[in-house]
DNA sequence: CATTATGTTCATCATTACTTGAACAAATTA
DNA sequence: TAATTTGTTCAAGTAATGATGAACATAATG
């Protein structure tokens, strides 16, 4: 159960963000995640966790993340949570240890996968019936806007069906990883 | 230059977050472009001037989307910039008036194909430099750490790949429309 | 040139979203 | 059963982000 140590000191630490329970090159890992996730409107905090948990070589228990990314209990739960709904963190058995331990999932297309499904997909089934109420309503309208209108729903749903159509084909692409 | 009048009454209308400028098919077809826009990390002023253009059967100048969105100019004109240089709205020439006037852009593969650039390419770019650095740094660590670190390296650089290789599939395929 | 129309910038404010930590729950150990 | 370990939840605080509007710039008009 011990841990090799790392080699940096204590210092100059806060500054960059994290301490030194982190080496240098988990920091640089942690921060490319942490770029990603951000443009992809995701949180720091989930982007970090996915990240120390990248550079392990060994699964990593809940205490370990608060520890070393100096973060709280309550958003570390919260993170892996969310990991493990996402797909991109799974439990592994660990003997004599009753904390639950946790290693990244690496395949690209079941984190990618899922990624666009949760985030795509699910927009699309909600404008459907969206898109249904909004053509019933265009009666109220001018025929000027109500042609232009339809035109458009017409449009949303192209848009939608071509959607539809990548998503299998980028997920196959993914695949061979 | 008069506008058909809208049908609803000023009533129950900031409640909803819009007032009675917009009829009930544009609040409808802005809040889908809104909360699509979310789940992308887009802001909500930047969506609801997009979705109140696609609406609109004839180009808009912006003192329009002020009055129409109730929104300030500041955001107004930030946002006209922010959509054009995505390419996701035009300038259009209107005679005998010299305001700037705007139609959306609707052509999918224009849209989604600049923001998937934007968003993720640029993120590879980044992370190229990076991941030498990283690779670079591992002579620092425990042995076992080092060649599980370089693995992951690998790793990322394989899903940078596919990812470039994924992109020019997606963009023909949003081509068609 | 003074005035008006159009549009941009940016410091400040407001809102949202994230994080925290205390309280709680459940399971384990002594 | 009491004490400890492990983990969750959620109200409240904080930070990040977005929005505002006044001041400024530029160009047109009379």
């Amino acid at each position: 159960m011990e841990e090799v140590l790392d080699d940096k000191t204590d210092s100059a630490a806060k500054a960059s963000g994290f301490d030194a329970r982190l080496n240098s090159v988990e920091v640089e890992v942690i921060h490319l995640f942490v770029q990603f996730a951000g443009s992809l409107g995701q949180p720091r905090s989930v982007a970090e966790i996915y990240g120390l948990l990248f550079c392990s070589y060994r699964p990593l228990a809940m205490d370990e993340f608060i520890e070393r990314l100096n973060m709280s209990k309550g958003s570390t739960s919260q993170g892996l949570k969310y990991l493990q709904d996402l797909g991109a963190i799974r439990t592994v058995y660990v003997a004599a240890d009753r904390r639950t331990h946790y290693e990244s999932v690496t395949e690209l297309r079941k984190v990618a996968g899922r990624f666009l499904r949760q985030q795509i997909l699910a927009q699309f089934e909600d404008n459907d019936s969206r898109l249904g109420r909004i053509a019933g309503q265009t009666q109220y309208l001018s025929e000027e806007q109500r042609k232009h209108i339809l035109e458009r729903v017409k449009l949303l749903r192209r848009w939608e069906r071509t959607g539809k159509r990548i998503l299998p084909f980028v997920l196959k692409m993914l695949g061979g990883e």
